[in-house]
DNA sequence: GTAAATTCTATTAAACTAATAGACAATATC
DNA sequence: GATATTGTCTATTAGTTTAATAGAATTTAC
């Protein structure tokens, strides 16, 4: 499942990398909340940990607010997906970045359970660390 | 997430399929449980399920115990997912079985989130639909 | 120094997951 | 037809996760 916290800091990051095109300045939470549609104290605790892991960049104060942290073709929504909603992997013994044998299993090679997994991770990571914030706003 | 539920009706699924060609008469879900190693009071309710889906065949009282449903080349991983953890969609809105619009979409067209998970889906659901347990079995 | 922002610390209701307990019903075998 | 064996049904539960909310603290522009 994509949760609603990974949904909702995707849907603001988007928002954020377009306004940033047309506007120079930070843009505060409570706009980006209310464009859309997002709790916003709910949205504070994502931008929070986007900002800790370098996609956004926040300024204090008067006249503050998110921007961008980094070019949008150096971010891709499997970064954004890992970092608000954990692996990637819907089973953990074929993760590459949470690697963990299953409790019960036997033998990992010849697993047929992993083996058809394995093909949906796969598949899953290279399109979503293979699409950059730039690619899914194009067109 | 593939839960626990699914792993365990796959497991013993595929134990079942494998023993049928053996041996002829049900298998208990004690052994079931045992040899996959499956607590046997959850393995129950899930076996029920799939019983209950045409996908298991059960029989009651003494030397009762399950098989299999239909044909090994007839049954799909993807229906066994769908009956044990419901939709394969990471996102309501691309399912082909579960269709439901987001709750804050302005334009499902045109929305960029839509568009990246209704790959993964279809990529997906064109592995665990095209996987049937025969070939699962297979090698 | 005041208003406008983000940040930090806690708390919480509801839903879901994984499991357990025990009574009930059906069947084979003696 | 009594008994042992096996699946079925109804209920309950501990623990975790999700999605949020509340309020005080901190930083900065003016």
């Amino acid at each position: 499942m994509l949760s609603k916290k990974a949904k909702y800091g995707l849907q603001a990051t988007i928002y954020l990398a377009k306004v940033e095109r047309k506007k120079n300045g930070p843009v505060q939470i409570a706009e980006l909340a209310a464009h859309e549609k997002i709790p916003k104290k709910f949205l504070e605790i994502i931008l929070l940990e986007l900002r800790k892991h370098g996609i956004l960049h926040s300024k204090l104060g008067a006249g503050g607010g998110y921007s961008m942290g980094k070019s949008v073709d150096k971010i891709t929504i499997g970064q954004i997906v890992r970092i608000l909603d954990g692996p990637i992997a819907s089973i953990s013994c074929v993760s590459k970045t949470a690697y963990r044998k299953c409790d019960e299993c036997k033998d990992e090679k010849t697993c047929e359970i992993r083996k058809i997994w394995k093909k949906v991770y796969d598949s899953t990571v290279k399109i979503l660390d293979g699409t950059t914030l730039a690619d899914a706003m194009k067109k």
